[in-house]
RNA sequence: UGACCCAUGGUGUAAUGGUAGCACUACUGAUUUUGGUUCAGUCAGUUAAGGUUCGAAUCCUUAUGGGUCAACCA
């Protein structure tokens, strides 16, 4: 029975159901998949997925997944990316079998080409881009041939080869497949395989003043590696039938190539041309600004790698546009750092609260819980005192209706301290409230609580002798609209200019002092925080991952 | 005025000719020393029109809508 359940719960995407069904017939006996970024851009949200993806199929079945870099346009890529990427898809929790780099296979390639060249399918053609541009038609209206593709193998080889040697300048050239300037599919109009680009190569120097297009490197790294699966984005899917061409000519290891719809988040933009533009022109701290929907911005905001596959694995594959929504990704975040955020409690916009009952000079320390959804990770002491702080937003003088907070001649709780009750609310020459004067319920002490009173609300508080100074950095979205893509104008014009917030008034309880970068906290009914890359000896900065539901503020809305 | 891909609640995704389900969101209510968590429940969907069939979200046709393709980018 039990089995049965599982078995439905368990429903497969089309891909798992196309791995199923190769191995349920004996076509492969394991899978090979390969994750391959360019190595000219940080990963983000969207490349997670990509990556959960292709990591995901050889847990669940037999085989492994290559990480392959398709580095091969020099003038974009660099190490700092290659660095990048290595150190995220090992911090989502995924291991790749081999390292490899298109650029390992730019000799192979060479021959490839050669083999090509030598069966009458590829030509040197001297034409500008210019002219090959005007020369290739439109999706509607077939292309023309170029004059140089009637010439003669001997002469295309020897013309390569000069190519390689670095005898022409970039751009003078280029290798093509000769295939059929009149094809429906652009792709197929005699596909530029190699240009030449006088320029150093992250990884092989100069060695090469030519490299080859995606086209040319990407289907056959695939096949060089026995990729058996080769997963990627809807928009390459006009590509496959020129993969399967160059494969077959080439009389490769058949590699196959399948596509899914690359997935959208709203209130971001995922498109390394975009975030480099925010990068470059400072509108973000950098990559990993935790405001960026990349792997490194999320992991530096408080995101934990299992939320993040969470979420891939909530969204799934399909082929259908899509746009989800980034609450389900914060949802998955909060799911997970309930679980495993250490409470605490930080006054962010600090009020005065004096217990005119509680003698001066006093200090009693209280226990409290580290976290009541795990009992294992033990309780930290509070000390209370006769003044506190307490949040400015936790008091009103003249309280709406559903208002379970302090109020002049009300009773809260403190959390994990007493019961208190506002007598007086002391005002400044201006009306503006400076403190508030209460007493409190002294057999009402947390844990012990023999006064019968019943409060409906419970504040997070800090004693104000021994509470630290710290910094509160509160994110919002980074784009005003769902789709800055799809609006009028730049993309840039949509920026969410409150999407960071600075609190410089924070004020934590001390225990806070010991707070460590890799723990996740909870500041009590605030949200989620971590500690920030800048926090330094003398300043403690806290990020906040994500608010903690608040039916309070959605009442208030109405 | 081409070719290709896609179309299920607000969002994402299942149902593979046989009871349209799950999750998020929204809304009710219960519990709660976090207006958190947890629990119970409610609203809400097959783009349209034909056809095949005992039976269609599923197969066929047409229409409509969305996406992609004219980089020496990937």
């Amino acid at each position: 029975m039990s089995e049965e359940i599982k078995k439905e719960e368990r429903s497969l995407n089309f891909i798992e159901e196309i791995i199923e069904s190769d191995l349920k017939s004996g076509k492969y006996k394991s899978v090979v998949t390969r994750f391959p970024p360019e190595p000219n851009g940080y990963l983000h949200i969207g490349h997670a997925s990509a990556i959960c993806l292709n990591f995901g199929l050889t847990q669940d079945y037999p085989g492994y997944t290559n990480l392959r870099f398709d580095d091969t346009n020099p003038v974009t890529e660099d190490v700092e990316y290659v660095d990048s990427i290595r150190e995220d898809i090992k911090w989502l929790g995924f291991e790749w079998k081999n390292e490899h780099y298109a650029s390992d296979y730019f000799g192979t390639l060479y021959e490839y080409a050669v083999k090509l060249i030598r069966k009458g399918l590829a030509y040197v053609d001297d034409s500008s881009s210019e002219e090959m541009a005007f020369m290739k038609g439109t999706p509607t209206e077939p292309g023309k041939e170029s004059s140089y593709r009637s010439r003669g193998i001997d002469e295309n080889l020897e013309l390569f080869e000069k190519m390689r040697n670095g005898e022409f300048p970039d751009g003078s050239r280029t290798l093509r497949a000769k295939i059929d300037m009149k094809h429906i599919n652009m792709l197929m109009r005699d596909p530029v395989l190699y240009r030449i680009k006088h320029a150093h190569h992250h990884r092989t120097g100069d060695d090469w003043c030519i490299y080859p297009m995606y086209d040319f490197a990407h289907g056959q790294s695939d096949s060089i590696e026995n990729v058996t699966h080769s997963i990627c984005t809807m928009e390459f899917v006009p590509h496959r039938e020129l993969y399967d061409w160059l494969i077959e000519k080439l009389e490769i290891y058949p590699s196959h190539q399948y596509e899914f719809a690359r997935r959208n988040i709203n209130y971001t933009v995922t498109s390394k041309r975009k975030l480099l533009q925010l990068v470059n022109e400072k509108q973000v701290d950098g990559w990993d600004d935790p405001r960026m929907p990349t792997i490194s911005g999320l992991r530096r905001r408080g995101y934990t790698p299992e939320s993040i596959r969470d979420f891939c694995d909530r969204i799934g594959v399909a082929k259908r546009e899509n746009l989800v929504d980034v609450g389900l990704l914060e949802f998955c975040v909060r799911e997970h750092l309930n679980k495993v955020a250490l409470r605490r409690m930080v006054v962010f916009d600090p009020i005065k609260v004096v217990i005119t009952n509680y003698p001066v000079g006093k200090d009693e320390v209280l226990h409290t819980e580290n976290n009541p959804e795990d009992k294992s990770t033990g309780e930290r002491e509070l000390l209370f005192s006769n003044e506190l702080f307490i949040e400015k937003d936790d008091f009103m003088e003249e309280p709406p209706k559903k208002y379970f907070r302090l109020s002049p001649g009300k009773m809260v709780r403190l959390k994990g301290a007493y019961i208190i009750q506002c007598d007086e609310a002391v005002k400044d020459e201006t009306g503006k409230i400076i403190q508030l004067n209460c007493t409190y319920i002294p057999e009402s002490k947390s844990g012990s609580d023999t006064s019968g009173i019943h409060v409906k609300g419970t504040l997070h508080w800090v004693n104000a002798k021994t509470a630290i100074p710290v910094e509160v950095r509160e994110y919002d979205r980074l784009f005003k609209v769902e789709d800055p893509t799809d609006e009028e104008g730049d993309f840039k014009d949509y920026l969410n200019p409150a999407s960071l917030n600075i609190v410089n008034t924070a004020m934590a309880e001390p225990e806070l002092a010991n707070a460590k970068f890799a723990e996740r906290y909870q500041f009590l009914r605030k949200g989620y925080f971590c500690l920030d890359k800048h926090t330094s000896e003398t300043r403690m900065i806290f990020n906040r991952t994500v608010t903690l539901k608040d039916a309070w503020a959605k009442e208030q809305k109405r």
